[in-house]
DNA sequence: GTGAGATAATTGAGCAATTCAATTAGTAAA
DNA sequence: TTTACTAATTGAATTGCTCAATTATCTCAC
């Protein structure tokens, strides 16, 4: 097929193709926690964060998407226990946001399911030409 | 923020957010035909493949995809004029695609903007490093 | 201190892309 | 000639997301 060459000689789109697969097999070991993809990193974002104070308007931000989807997405795992909305003291209209223990739980499998797919990339590829590629793919991802 | 940091040392996840970047450039050029990203590359697949036979299945390998979802958008572009099913004579189960008139030069507006976005990144990033990364990333997106 | 405008966040409707199960129709082969 | 398989479509359902409107609060010039 010739539309196959002119994708694998496209970088964006192996990038892409490359980025679907990552999700999809993420995705999967998230599944048993009913999580999806941004879910498990805002879960993962408060892990690392703790103790540091992190609000919804600081997650939109790092994750380049809106506060509306955030918002609903904290819903969803406050409704499950995992996470807590605290009122600021310092600003009664925005939220601190923190784990709770299942939360805490459940952010530790996750970042473990994070590594376990990207170790299962380095095996193929290779930890040291992964390693390489970052610093050209993370140029990209600042290229916006 | 430490949540930065770990997804910054993440090769997966900047991988991940380029391509959401890419897609988000894309679909904006590609907007103005009122195509999305899989329709987009089916109409790029049928204009490189002519005159060969392509049908819907092989579309679906191709974009790892479902044949519902690639049903769906040949529809969509069916009911646009842009392509155009026929029964295989060899098979009255299958269908031969091809691209209609107009579908053939909205392909080569298509085209010309996958490249236009590659080019644009290329710009930001330096084409030989963009080339260099490129077997890597294809390396990843076969390691499926 | 008060009123105008900015800000944090939520809410809910709505959309776009996809998946999934069921269906139609045709092939193959035993 | 019937049993199993395959190509593709269809429509309902789901998912993840955006957008506009809303609530509540803060800031600050006056």
């Amino acid at each position: 097929m010739r539309i196959e060459a002119f994708l694998q000689q496209s970088p964006m789109f192996c990038i892409h193709h490359t980025a679907r697969r990552f999700e999809a097999l993420t995705s999967q070991l998230l599944g048993a926690d009913e999580l999806n993809f941004l879910e498990a990193l805002i879960l993962a974002a408060l892990f690392f964060e703790h103790p540091a104070v992190v609000k919804p308007s600081q997650l939109a931000d790092t994750f380049a998407t809106t506060r509306g989807n955030i918002s609903h997405c904290i819903s969803s795992l406050e409704a499950r226990g995992l996470v807590q909305r605290r009122v600021d003291p310092a600003d009664a209209r925005a939220y601190q946001l923190a784990l709770k223990p299942q939360g805490r739980k459940t952010a530790i499998r996750v970042i473990g399911s994070l590594d376990k797919v990207q170790r299962g990339f380095e095996e193929k590829v290779g930890k040291l030409h992964l390693q390489s590629a970052l610093r050209l793919v993370r140029a990209l991802a600042d290229a916006s």
